[in-house]
DNA sequence: ATCCATTCCTGTACGC
DNA sequence: TGCGTACAGGAATGGA
């Protein structure tokens, strides 16, 4: 998915053009996501206003001034577009194969989100109890945030014998890393990512909370990172793909190694509970 | 308590 | 071109 950075992107842009706006008219096109869509959300949508729009974690909190937020979850392939209505001159909107929930906005704007396989999630919950719902009441830290330290982390992964690069993108030990960010994190802070997660010095894991944070930073400013599916809310693919280090580049020499690809074999690609993990077997202990 | 494999669903790339 | 297979950014689940 859209991990931090991708889903922090979407999220500025979202508020930079619904905050004040009100919803028209909206319309769902299917309730079978990761979890069933409840209550008749085109109506409750209908005629209220947006007065925040922010993340927490993975997920895009729409605040609405009815009390209630709409909550989205992109999954793996969720994505969601606004569009001008000057893009959309006299043409009425045609929904594509994947889109499930379409916006009409005051300002005739409008808003889709598309998720071709629906490991995403929609809910409207009740503001004031948001944090009691499941999904994000057992969340772990925010990693931007200056209270996640080295400290965070030690405590929080004290005793796991999970390794380093699992442990990472356990939502309830920090939120928001997933998959690519987790090589690249653990690239930037030199530790090999099958360490198990509790047996990692204090000095290296203030090395990885740094590394966290500069590279979830540096993707943010780039615009995130468009594999495949990902696009900014105007469309744009991000750019921050060009510049990993080591993610989905097995065999190639990793930035600044010393040694020879050829002779090394390069990044190594391995599987960690299912998902790939790449990392240079040289700069990486 | 922790960890592992499996599952949800669809699209795409690749080898034959 | 067509077919089968593997794999893809997430996260909950059940069983060990």
């Amino acid at each position: 998915m859209p991990e931090l950075p991708e889903v922090e992107t979407i999220v500025r842009a979202l508020a930079r053009r619904l905050v004040k706006k009100r919803i028209k008219q909206a319309a769902l096109f299917t309730t079978r996501l990761r979890l069933p869509v409840t209550g008749n959300l085109s109506r409750q949508l209908a005629e209220k206003r947006i007065i925040a729009v922010v993340r927490r974690a993975k997920y895009i909190l729409i605040h609405l001034d009815s009390g209630r937020t709409l909550v989205i979850h992109l999954g793996m392939t969720g994505s969601i577009r606004i569009r001008d209505r000057s893009t959309q001159a006299g043409k009425l909107f045609a929904r594509a194969r994947h889109d499930h929930l379409w916006l009409q906005l005051d300002d005739g704007s409008e808003m889709v989100f598309s998720d071709p396989r629906r490991f995403g999630l929609l809910a409207l919950l009740e503001t004031e109890n948001l944090e009691l719902w499941a999904p994000l009441a057992t969340l772990g830290p925010e990693p931007l945030e200056r209270k996640f330290t080295a400290a965070t982390l030690h405590e929080r992964l004290a005793g796991r014998k999970v390794s380093i690069k699992q442990a990472l993108m356990n939502q309830e030990i920090v939120v928001g890393v997933g998959n690519i960010y987790a090589s690249e994190a653990l690239f930037l802070a030199g530790i090999k990512p099958t360490m198990a997660a509790g047996r990692i010095s204090s000095e290296r894991l203030a090395l990885l909370v740094k590394s966290i944070k500069k590279v979830l930073r540096a993707s943010i400013s780039a615009g995130g990172s468009t594999l495949k599916d990902y696009r900014q809310a105007n469309g744009e693919t991000g750019f921050f793909q060009s510049r990993f280090s080591v993610y989905d580049r097995a065999g190639q020499r990793c930035p600044g190694c010393c040694c020879d690809p050829e002779k090394s074999g390069g990044i190594q690609r391995i599987v960690q509970g299912g998902r790939s993990t790449f990392y240079c077997p040289v700069r990486q202990r």
